[in-house]
DNA sequence: GTCTATAGGCTGATAGAC
DNA sequence: GTCTATCAGCCTATAGAC
């Protein structure tokens, strides 16, 4: 809600706003403990319900339904990731600053894996309402990104960057490999048969040797 | 079914093993069309007997449950897989074999969505099955696998991968790679904003530069 | 605002008739 | 072997009472 919303309320609007408000988070937050207990499946208006101890029927009064809720716990998903990100972005040397945010990016997706899923691998159409409803603006969707990216801008501007490449570009190549580490490492733990540990190291080492010139 | 069982029947068991397998084919088939037009949820029991012209009830005389014919429909996935690798298979030069079985492997993803999200993105209890119950022999999965892993060999062989790598490690560093286009792709399609054939080119050559030497 | 009740679906799997 | 009928559950979403 922006600040002119509330100067044009009175204050028991402006109370009444407030608890909503805190309903709502009180909803997302049950609906988080229900997708990392037990995966996106089973986050129905039944399980938010018992678990604030509310019916399924008045959630409605909140969200409009249950892709709304998805959504919003995307987004929280993606203010997380951008916090993961915090401590690596503070390293001065745009290389270490890369490979410690790859490193973040690795680590959120493999502690977190039912979140993950929910933002990456799962529905195409709430990833893609929650990602392009936040584009453009200042969204933690965007600033991720620009976590990634950045680095490579100033790489780039250093002349670092393999000839044949622009930042955008190497910041997919650098996500793609990313997300195919987590997302292989969801769905088959077993199968890349190297360990965790020795695969980012040598997908990082691969992205520096690749992307760099 | 092995040659040894077969020998051990009459003719009459013979023939009705026969249709039984035809059967057990037919329904597979039919699961295939429902998870290429609806995905993997619309995959119930009674839309598989509608295609086939049976009961939901009779399926059971073929397959256990649900599980065993999207399991087998895995199988036939890594099949295909196996079989788009097949003329890049031939190229002599190892890493021009290498790049045109990274090709094929990205374009079977992008244009078989619904099948490729079943074969590595879905369950992993069924992905994990199948992986685990093909391990070892001269499997699809592991055909696949090879195809992949095979050049790197040759490359490793010539002196010409990076040294810090080996093939196994380098064969699932391309694997994540490809997996990671593919799969973002087929969830969120606008984000990675590079144009498809554009992010391909860029991975792939990445791959080049990052993992030889 | 919250509830109960319910509409109107869907699911996998099984029992028992034929 | 195939069927129908059914069990025992699940779901989203809404109407209408309080």
């Amino acid at each position: 809600m922006s600040r002119g919303t509330l100067v044009a309320m009175g204050a028991a609007a402006e109370r009444r706003e407030r608890l909503r408000d805190e309903f709502r988070r009180e909803i997302v937050g049950a609906a988080r403990r229900i997708v990392v207990e037990d995966g996106y499946a089973a986050l129905t208006m039944r399980r938010i319900g018992e678990a604030i101890g509310y019916s399924a029927a008045s959630i409605y009064q909140y969200f409009a339904n249950r892709d709304a809720i998805a959504g919003a716990l995307m987004e929280e998903g993606f203010v997380e990731l951008v916090e993961a990100f915090a401590p690596a972005a503070t390293i001065a040397d745009p290389l270490s600053r890369l490979k410690a945010v790859g490193r973040a990016y690795v680590r959120f997706g493999l502690t977190r894996p039912e979140t993950y899923r929910l933002m990456f691998m799962e529905d195409p159409k709430i990833t893609a309402g929650v990602l392009e409803g936040s584009a453009g603006e200042n969204s933690a969707g965007m600033r991720a990104y620009a976590a990634i990216l950045e680095p490579l801008v100033q790489l780039f501007e250093r002349g670092r960057l393999r000839d044949d490449l622009t930042p955008p570009v190497a910041a997919d190549v650098m996500w793609i490999s990313l997300h195919g580490l987590v997302s292989l490492k969801l769905t088959c733990p077993k199968f890349p048969a190297t360990p965790d540990d020795a695969l980012l190291d040598a997908t990082m080492e691969t992205l520096a040797c690749g992307l760099l010139q």
